[in-house]
DNA sequence: ATGTCTGAAGTTTTCAGA
């Protein structure tokens, strides 16, 4: 059986960080890894290193911020484009676009949008927009593609951060992101991380602040979404959590996907993907334009459910293997020795179980938020 | 509100961006 290791990474600086990328491409080998935040300028990426590993690399990168790259163990990727298209600031080098053994894979860098609201969430929508349109076309086309990268956008507050309350004002947590974010998963993309792992929280991000690593603090704005061709050979996805508790890591951790490639994609496996993500989808997104005019505890509370929903149901429809195996798989095979905190996760809990957790910590949540009212930043 | 990190400008410190 064929796997193909499919990862993304937002390095934070390929110079601060060239050992830490050389050593994790030499422990985890993956075939194809996507990069964001190089933070360098074109002439100074790491193109000898990398081949001195075996890797061959694309990349696109801009003076002091942004930058993306794809690698590719033992070929150099096709380049198929970089950029959106009808970008009118090509300034900012967020997107790439290459072909890599059979696949399209893309790699991007979305905008952060913050402070919200202002200019730049403005232009993170406008972004993600331009992604869509590009996205969906892709589709249409029936391109197998994998679209990786740094979203920057946390798709719900009960499986994919430690706590909300802090992060209310944050660009990260907008309905607004969310509901892009749920429009792109609408046109029929898989989120792999959850189909794998269901209500499992997963995060792959603690910021430098407070010790959020120390404390398990983190967030999921790291994903891999696959094409309903591609949602079919899902076997396997986790986080490389041991690159994060490195000393001098970046604030993200390397997020992967396994794809068993020599599966056939079976007319009966695809139709069960698509009506799946389908139907993930319009529950999600329904219940966040709701939300919307009932307000945040509403729509936080309606969305939680339905990507519940959604996880359970590309878990049992798309992956072949039982979802409670490969998450508890992955997990013990990826998570680094627990940090000190109540939030470290717990290997092989058993998914129902935690299932019920998360409804009974929803529950209590929401008889909170009922008898207290949010409480915003003082002014 | 705070917290920490990178890269830059341009000099040992400050700034933006995240």
């Amino acid at each position: 059986m064929a796997r193909l290791k499919i990862a993304t990474f937002n390095i934070n600086g390929i110079r601060a960080r060239q050992d830490a990328l050389l050593e994790w491409l030499e422990r985890e080998q993956p075939d194809i890894a996507c990069l964001q935040e190089l933070k360098a300028p074109d002439e100074a990426f790491p193109q000898a290193e990398l081949e001195r590993i075996g890797y061959g690399a694309l990349w696109h990168g801009q003076k002091s911020w942004n930058g993306v790259a794809i690698l590719a163990r033992g070929s150099k990727p096709e380049e198929q484009r970089r950029g959106l298209p009808n970008d009118p600031d090509e300034s900012q080098s967020r997107y790439l676009e290459a072909d890599v053994q059979g696949l399209r894979v893309a790699c991007l860098y979305l905008p952060n949008g913050n402070p919200w609201p202002g200019p730049k969430f403005d232009y993170k929508l406008a972004w993600f927009a331009r992604l869509r349109t590009h996205a969906s076309k892709l589709l249409k086309d029936d391109v197998p593609t994998i679209l990786c990268g740094d979203f920057n956008v946390v798709p719900t507050d009960e499986l994919d951060i430690y706590n909300p309350a802090s992060w209310r004002k944050d660009a990260l947590l907008q309905p607004e992101s969310r509901e892009a974010w749920f429009a792109l998963l609408g046109q029929g993309w898989t989120d792999a991380i959850r189909a794998v792992h269901g209500d499992a929280r997963i995060y792959t991000f603690w910021d430098y602040f407070r010790k959020h690593w120390d404390r398990d603090a983190g967030l999921r704005i790291d994903h891999l979404l696959l094409s309903p061709s591609l949602a079919p050979l899902l076997r396997d996805a986790g986080v490389d959590r041991w690159v994060r508790g490195q000393p001098g890591a970046s604030d993200h951790a390397p997020t992967w996907v396994e794809l068993d490639t020599t599966a056939k994609a079976t007319r009966v496996g695809r139709a069960r993907a698509e009506s799946s993500a389908r139907s993930a989808t319009s529950i999600a997104r329904a219940s966040v334009a709701k939300g919307r005019g009932a307000g945040k505890t509403a729509s936080a509370g309606a969305e939680g459910a339905a990507t519940r929903k959604a996880g359970a149901a590309s878990v049992t429809k798309t992956v072949a293997r039982p979802a409670k195996t490969a998450s508890a798989r992955t997990r013990s095979a990826t998570v680094a020795p627990a940090p000190t905190g109540a939030n470290a996760p717990k290997g092989g809990t058993k998914l129902a179980t935690k299932a019920v957790k998360v409804r009974k910590a929803l529950k209590a949540t929401k008889a909170t938020k009922a008898t207290k009212p949010t409480k915003g930043a003082k002014a």
